[in-house]
DNA sequence: CCTATAACTGAAATCGATTTCAGTTTTGAT
DNA sequence: ATCAAAACTGAAATCGATTTCAGTTATAGG
């Protein structure tokens, strides 16, 4: 069923069945009707991918993620569709899984008039990222790492941990050990290090590289990075740069027979849905990615409608949640 | 850049340039490479609406999620985007919130020949689902509940739960309680309660109805459901329809001073990620949720070469997890 | 050298909508 | 009754690709 059809059968042109289909333009009362009619009967629904080629627009906007089936990644995909809803769009999901070329490959594919703005969920951003996205005619923001030249939708990353050190320090430990990631992620891998770095440094406190490891974002690696931590040191607090690898040093700790938060303490970062409900419940920093998404449609919206890219850094809220998992050395 | 362009600057014809580009017909060697050359300098990159128009294929299939920021839904589209990257082919992903309507609203809207295909995680399916899934051109398989006339992909529910109350019978446990969901999603709410009825009736064990609570699928609620069930009877061991429900149930019992499994045995449905990092670890069965995805999605894009709509229900392993959140009182 | 076939090329139709444009009918004010 | 403005309508162009079709050039076999 095509508009041509509609048309015959409501016996009138295609121009008038569309403008009744898009109310615009002036179509007499019975007509109107009798398309609708038709319509109705039929139950016609116009061909999207002709309307979007006419319109020069796709009604679809693309979502490049690192990884989908991860709790940020879905959280801020919830995010981008609620707002998207609200505006009658749809997603268009790349699901890069971790491999940079795929991002650029998605980067140029989504642009070809296929969707009118791009949310990037980027970890590392290289000079090609850049260049090809400022080619792009499109409206791009980025989420979870600050690009400059970008609408760029962010947790204050540095404040984050550094807040959490500032617990840890409060609570009277002293030998503070951290399990990181690749600095090839700015945000997770840089960015938090440095804060833990700084923050020990602010306290006076000396900087022992045999308490700090560096793995990647899986549970085991947690796990595997505390283990080396105990062979090398004795830290009584350690912070992990995600839930997941605090968890899996928890994990480690309680199989060597130790006791989290009395004989060591877990501090991570992120508040996944189930921190609060391990034993001991995580302390942890609550990083708001719903809301993430949520601001960064709304930005795209904004720019698509506005038809003027606007660059702008935009900090979300984070909350620290302090649990039980890191104890108070001076009570 | 539109391919008319591309054409002015080779000195060819659009039709020569569309040649080369998709590699069929006679082009001559050296208008080959002209063309070539300038693809290459200005970066050229067909517009890929117009080409699905012609084509009539838009290399994109759609995916209904009911949430797509539950573990379940991004598990499997997680398993759905590693085949379809196989198959050069995008992902549309319409989430519904779990509002029906909008499951009807998508089913439309997608298949104006938007997408080549509909994989859908239905919860509940209704009869106007059947009618209108069954009107569609398009191939549709259905993921996590079987649905008659339908290519359906599904775990095995009852054998599931089945095999989960098996182990908890054969535990010693008598006084076995039931946490549950609104039947009105089949698999979860219907299936997996009447595995439990059934079997604790087998065994010759009476049902006991003050140690059933159903709620919904929070943490939360299972931590409420569990608050009832104690104050109803006393229970040694319960089953949860899930792993997030067993988890609040678990927190109740600790909450109220008692041990798990020491008191009071749990067992969940589904095994989340983190189950196994849980106190006592939870002792669950592990559907593989990522391969229903990649399964449905090898089924969709059989259907969409082969042209014909074969309807067939395909059952997935799980996997029975024994944990710890389980005693044996025999022992 | 001739001719049948293969190799090559571009004009034009097509996919299914929207929109302009030019033309026709209605309406309303005088 | 008249006429300008408003209301209405459909033919045709358009969006950016692909493909058929008809025509031209090159190749090879006799």
């Amino acid at each position: 069923m095509k508009i041509k059809d509609i048309a015959k059968l409501a016996g009138v042109s295609p121009a008038t069945v569309s403008r009744v289909m898009n109310n615009n333009g002036y179509v007499k009362h019975e007509k109107r009707q009798a398309v609708e009619k038709v319509i109705r009967e039929v139950g016609y629904q116009p061909n999207e991918i002709a309307k979007s080629l006419k319109n020069q627009k796709s009604h679809m906007i693309g979502v490049i993620v690192p990884k989908i089936s991860t709790e940020t990644a879905s959280r801020v995909v919830d995010g981008i569709t609620k707002v998207a809803k609200q505006h009658n769009y749809q997603l268009i999901i790349a699901n890069t899984n971790l491999q940079i070329e795929e991002e650029i490959k998605y980067l140029k594919f989504l642009s070809n008039k296929l969707v009118d703005g791009i949310i990037m969920m980027a970890t590392e951003v290289t000079d090609e990222h850049k260049k090809l996205a400022q080619s792009l005619a499109i409206p791009i923001v980025m989420v979870g790492q600050h690009v400059e030249g970008f609408t760029s939708i962010v947790h204050d990353d540095y404040r984050a941990a550094k807040l959490m050190i500032d617990h840890i320090i409060a609570c009277g430990h002293k030998d503070i050990g951290f399990i990181g990631v690749d600095p090839k992620d700015i945000a997770v891998g840089q960015v938090r290090k440095q804060a833990y770095i700084d923050r020990l440094h602010e306290a006076g406190l000396s900087i022992n590289l045999d308490l700090i490891g560096i793995g990647d974002f899986s549970i085991e690696s947690g796990y595997k990075q505390m283990e080396g931590l105990l062979t090398r040191g004795k830290p009584t607090a350690v912070m992990a740069v995600t839930d997941h690898l605090a968890i899996g040093a928890i994990h480690c700790l309680h199989d060597q027979g130790l006791s989290v938060p009395n004989d060591v303490s877990v501090a991570g970062l992120g508040d996944v849905k189930l921190a609060k409900y391990f034993s001991p419940p995580l302390t942890t920093v609550h990083y708001g990615f719903k809301t993430s998404g949520i601001v960064a449609a709304e930005h795209v919206f904004n720019m698509i409608k506005q038809k003027q890219v606007v660059s702008d850094k935009v900090v979300i809220d984070f909350e620290v949640k302090i649990r039980k998992s890191v104890t108070n050395l001076k009570s």
